[in-house]
DNA sequence: TAGGACAATTCTGTATACAGGATGAGGCTT
DNA sequence: AAGCCTCATCCTGTATACAGAATTGTCCTA
């Protein structure tokens, strides 16, 4: 690399990704969900040169990428702009991953699922059992919360053993408001916080006890209810909005 | 471009994409569906350089796109190779694509969809009516059958009103056979060519009512159940591969 | 003969130079 | 004063040079 003048921001260099364009990529969907890119600007490739101290090339390709994930718009005359979205385009895309893990549910169900999975699947809900049975839901529960959910989502995912399927529900969940756990930390602040968690993984027990027996429907019946939670915590979230605990909201404006 | 030397492939120059990009994403689409690159092979990019007569940078965004659009594997090592499909990826893929035209179908009646564009779509399928009415199936009618059958999908796509969803089938429907009109041509060399056609439109005529009489259970339902339509192509077209006809089979693999 | 290690080649990832086009400001004209 | 034209600036798209990594072929050794 012959140019060590550049480097500006290696401060938070926690992040070791492998190549430049991965780590551009990163980097560039944290400034935009933290805002620091405000909405709707245009993004110049040459300015992100000077912030993130690589070159114009991977940071083209970050910028392609994150166009075809959903968070930038392509301009009519070239270059990219952050995207705006409207409370309807969030639902939507709520409503639509919904519908693809309630896919994903009903395939598990029709085509059986390895029991090793079911176990894993069972292990992991466990773990949240156990951290709601503890009552006090500090900050690092919380997190924890966030991190088991996931993981049962992606288990989830797998069952259905459709790598297609897959792929579009992690492209689904890649929208940060529309993942499955966009949303959770909005009810923190909500005094009856424990309770809305208590119903989402009454939701997920009843998910995987379809799945385990072969009833497909009522397993897509109830995924597609699941993602309704997300949707009830995006209107708190725009009564009360907190870009500190759910990164992105101020990406959804009122539309023109 | 001081390459005069190059550009040994002018000939079929019909294509007057706009960017470089854009016209090696064309084409390398076209080569990979005609099966001039094999199934599974890895891709070089200096090859590229001499068949399609540019140079790295566009070839590179080309197979970044066509790579996130699915038709490319990326490799650990970098680089990319082209996909496989197993008959159950195509399976999928369909299914995924019904799903989501279901859901759009649903959203179309339960939000109201403007008059305009249900006489659009009135009117495109009064156009596949008449196709019908013919009788004969000569290969002028079979592309006109595909042109309008592609035109009422995108119609119904747009009555969602959700650029979320519209973009998401655009991208299930890349994929050439889980497109809407993918697997029509096999049926062009069957006797009850037109019966499923007809069956077809007879689908079309009612997830249309539905959606105007505000039906949203049975829009979705219909428009899940016209993708299994494609399906049984999908069988027909595995019994006899004719890749003039149904372009990119050759991808479809029975798994190593 | 088979296996491993080393070297050469090839490829990808990255940086940068260059050209065409879009955008905006400023002055000129009516 | 308002609108239009022109010019300058910036930016994107493209080409290409360079370096590190991976792969492959070959040779040596057990």
């Amino acid at each position: 690399m012959p140019s060590s003048t550049l480097r500006i921001q290696d401060a938070d260099a926690a992040e070791e990704g492998g190549t430049q364009a991965v780590k551009a990529q990163q980097r560039l969907r944290e400034l935009i969900l933290a805002g620091d890119l405000p909405a709707g600007s245009r993004i110049a490739e040459l300015a992100l040169v000077e912030r993130l101290g690589m070159s114009r090339t991977p940071i083209r390709a970050a910028l392609m990428r994150l166009g075809q994930e959903g968070l930038l718009d392509a301009l009519p005359g070239g270059g990219y702009a952050v995207r705006t979205f409207s409370e309807r385009d969030v639902a939507d895309a709520i409503e639509l991953r919904g519908t693809l893990e309630g896919l994903a549910a009903r395939l598990a169900a029709e085509r059986g699922v390895r029991p090793i999975l079911l176990q894993e699947a069972a292990a992991c809900l466990d773990q949240i059992d156990q951290l709601l049975r503890q009552g006090g839901l500090d900050d690092e529960s919380f997190s924890g919360y966030v991190r088991l959910n996931a993981c049962f989502h992606k288990l989830l995912s797998e069952m259905a053993d459709s790598a297609v399927l897959t792929r579009e529900i992690e492209r689904a969940s890649s929208l940060p408001f529309a993942s499955a756990s966009g949303f959770v930390g909005v009810q923190a602040s909500k005094p009856d916080a424990r309770d809305l968690l208590v119903v989402a993984q009454h939701q997920h027990r009843q998910v995987l006890q379809a799945i385990a027996q072969r009833e497909a429907g009522r397993a897509e019946a109830l995924m597609r209810e699941h993602s309704r939670i997300a949707r009830h915590n995006l209107g708190l979230a725009l009564q009360n909005p907190q870009p500190s605990v759910t990164p992105g909201v101020q990406l959804i404006q009122n539309k023109r």
